[in-house]
DNA sequence: AGCGTGATCTTT
DNA sequence: AAGATCACGCTG
């Protein structure tokens, strides 16, 4: 499949959270080992009126990636012991990202199950620290963007609209109304503890 | 259901 | 300078 351009990311966060679904991550390893992996939970993140955004208040050292091109990876480091991976939207300047919160695994599944400690497929990816902990994703990775050799997407047909489910998102605080977690329904890879069907 | 673990952000 | 919080995952 061909690869997601530039013009893939200019679209607004919470449609590139549902249009991410479906989509392959690649990352290429030194000795050309292949790790790749189908986007199946994701969740949007808004500068403005978003007070769950890193970025709400403005710009700061750790958020500012966020401010920075489309199709930019922010990786945060959290509870002192998990990565998260993010892909920033929004024009430069303006802050938003898609926090990407489970995949399934495709290629590269012995090194994978070599970062998690398990072979249990639906382990490997099926939350946000996990998936970045299966791709030995972390601070190195921030402010890298997918248009590279090592990391980029690969193109999938969009999903029918009867495949992708829509909640609140998980483990936040503040503005937990707001719908912006999408998900591969049915899907057996997306994280547990919320809902995984419609 | 409880807690580790450390960076980041807010408040003093 | 100190305290609170945290877009989580694992054990029990």
């Amino acid at each position: 499949m061909k690869r997601l351009e530039k013009q893939f990311y200019e679209q607004p966060t919470l449609e590139l959270a549902e249009q991410l679904l479906g989509k392959i991550f690649v990352r290429m390893l030194p000795g050309n080992i292949r790790l790749t992996a189908r986007i199946v939970e994701t969740e949007a993140y808004l500068g403005q009126d978003d007070e769950a955004c890193h970025a709400w208040r403005g710009k700061t050292a750790r958020n500012q990636i966020m401010f920075r091109a489309p199709g930019t990876m922010y990786v945060y480091f959290t509870y002192g012991c998990h990565y998260l991976l993010n892909i920033v939207s929004e024009p430069e300047e303006s802050a938003g990202a898609v926090l990407v919160r489970a995949m399934e695994p495709l290629e590269g599944l012995a090194f994978m199950e070599g970062q998690r400690g398990t072979s249990s497929l639906t382990n490997l990816m099926s939350g946000p620290g996990k998936l970045a902990q299966a791709l030995a994703l972390d601070s190195r990775c921030n402010g890298k963007d997918l248009f590279g050799d090592e990391f980029f997407l690969e193109n999938a047909p969009p999903l029918p609209a009867s495949m992708i489910g829509t909640s609140t998102r998980v483990g936040i605080s503040k503005s937990r109304e707001l719908p912006w977690r999408k998900f591969m329904i049915n899907n057996p890879h997306v994280s547990k503890g919320k809902v995984t069907r419609m």
